[in-house]
DNA sequence: ACAGGCGTTGTTATCGATAACATAAACGAG
DNA sequence: CTCGTTTATGTTATCGATAACAACGCCTGT
């Protein structure tokens, strides 16, 4: 009954020719003519032959695998940069092999080892700090290592990202512009989730430079934020300090949840309190009022990742490179 | 300078044992002494070994992975659904494949051949309609099937779903109790993603059971339908049939949208107009109203599929599977 | 003291595709 | 019409781990 599933042997055997042709007739480029391309593959389809990836891959010592860490797949912004690595990838074979750390980082090494095992022809990690075994083991795989989401001091090799802080500072910068004073931000616990705790930093650096006391630091949990814990917090702050001008939050969602908080409470925004969020999320373009935030071009990240990757590949890229994004800044109605 | 990576040869040389030894040592269960494992995972650490999944799952034929695909991994729904698969299967070391679909058919085809190329130990797949070659495909695989967030009527393997019909009719139900007859339905094009035809189908059986009319059909283009699609469609409702009590959406962004038309618009939700959405996303239970909606239970469908799949790979469950799970009708602010 | 059993380690053959090399056939320029 | 060149195909060896089997020592019970 359940015999054996057919090889590459069975079907050049069939087609009445060497396996090495059949290997041929599934690769792209190679030299097999039409006709008996044509064949092979019918004789394949006939004897429902599935091209066996593993063995392929275990022979030419390469696979084709690229590697994906994200903190969270259920997140829009990394789901982006993902989906921008697929597509930019997905044309030459390369098929997309994703895990999450739950932005935790002994999680992140067990995930790293684990995906490293599979030998993938690159590895694109999000954020650019990590565990000393994590920079370890990236360093020694001796393939291309992307770090994303992020501007490292000392990348392992190559980035595609972004300043947290900076961003943040042009939020800052927007409302002390439009004279608001008391600003508030509202993000995780510090030390879990690195791109919110730059972001914080980023905050408290341009409350610094305006000369303006950054002492409205609302903690909301470890990451990642919903909307839920937004609104938590948003409660917090207008108990503890409620003449604040207005507040950033790390993502769109605690924004958005913030928003809602003021909402059954009667705050006007951006009447009484003006708002901001981070990410660009689908949210903040829909909600009334809608959120000002700032795009990182999650999608571009992973566009370039991808590009980058062939270009490594290929070998016309052979120095670690550092492409900058500039996330920008959108105004909404919930600080205008 | 970049010789060869080290393999188990060379531990076992350096450590003194032979290679089968060293291949025990990094299995979990395998009979060797405490004291020999320790010198050789030592080894590895030292020589900055890894273990070589590739080789491991070519010559065992069985692979480590569990493909799943989703329609897109920007969705709250599926992810939480391949959580439950990924936490379920992590501790017994299987690693989830993933791919999306975009909604298409075509895609669906070709991303299904391509995981099934690694050989992966079971495949789980959204929805309960493919094209015919998909489920030679699948069929001829030799390997668990599991379709989700569907009944189908002749499902290939296993099931872990349910009826997304006989869901929206609760809500028809609900709205009819409450004495709210001109009801709409506002969803996606028919005929690309089939749980959204399935919803409308179901949307318009019901009303058909009340002896109602169901002509209140706004279609908001392809699948997924976004926020903003849900609000162009709501406006497209308030211009063409004002006199409408009651909205149900495809999914709980779609009815964010649609919420957010109502508010500039001024249309009292749920005092003039009542609003129900689909899938228990975090922006039902916290938009202002809340949002009437559906929990279907997502991360629950992921998480019985892994125990499935492994109940099926140790030979615990041998004839196919049907696992119906029961979605929960959720009465909020929006519908009250 | 010895048979039987269990836990630990070694030996051998091999999974399925392909890189590298070899060769045969077709082609084109002079 | 010949020789160099390209194109199409075959041959051989092999990637790194492990299943299956064999064997060795150690313990236990009688």
């Amino acid at each position: 009954m359940a015999r054996k599933p057919p090889t590459m042997a069975d079907v050049a055997r069939v087609a009445g020719v060497s396996p090495m042709t059949v290997s041929r007739a599934f690769k792209r480029d190679a030299s097999v003519s039409a006709a008996r391309r044509e064949v092979i593959l019918g004789v394949a389809e006939e004897l429902g032959y599935l091209f066996d990836a593993t063995a392929a891959n275990f022979k030419s010592q390469k696979s084709d695998f690229v590697a994906v860490t994200v903190p969270s797949i259920n997140n829009a912004n990394f789901a982006d940069t993902v989906r921008g690595l697929t597509e930019g990838l997905k044309a030459r074979g390369y098929q997309i092999l994703l895990g999450s750390t739950d932005y935790d980082t002994a999680e992140e090494e067990r995930l790293i080892e684990q995906l490293l095992r599979r030998r993938p022809a690159a590895i694109v990690v999000t954020g650019g700090k990590h565990s000393d075994r994590c920079r370890r083991l990236l360093a020694n795989a001796a393939l291309p290592v992307i770090e994303t989401w992020d501007l490292p001091e000392a990348p392992i090799g190559h980035v595609v990202g972004f300043s947290n802080a900076a961003a943040v500072r042009g939020l800052v910068d927007h409302f002390v512009a439009r004279g608001l004073r008391r600003i508030a931000f509202i993000g995780g616990d510090v030390g879990q989730d690195t791109r919110g705790a730059d972001r914080r930093l980023g905050f408290m650096a341009a409350m610094q430079a305006h000369g303006l006391p950054a002492d409205r630091l609302i903690a909301a949990g470890p990451p990642p934020i919903s909307m839920q814990e937004g609104a938590v917090a948003m409660a917090r702050l207008l108990d503890l300090m409620p003449d604040t001008h207005a507040v950033i939050c790390v993502s769109d969602l605690s924004a958005f949840g913030a928003l809602t908080e003021c909402q059954r409470r009667g705050v006007a925004v951006p009447g009484t309190l003006s708002l901001a969020g981070f990410g660009d999320y689908e949210i903040g373009a829909v909600s009334v009022p809608t959120l000002s935030t700032i795009n990182p071009f999650s999608r571009q990240i992973g566009a370039r990742a991808a590009t980058l990757i062939l270009d490594v590949l290929d070998g016309r890229q052979t120095t670690p490179a550092r492409i900058e994004i500039t996330p920008e800044l959108l105004i909404r109605e919930s600080s205008v």
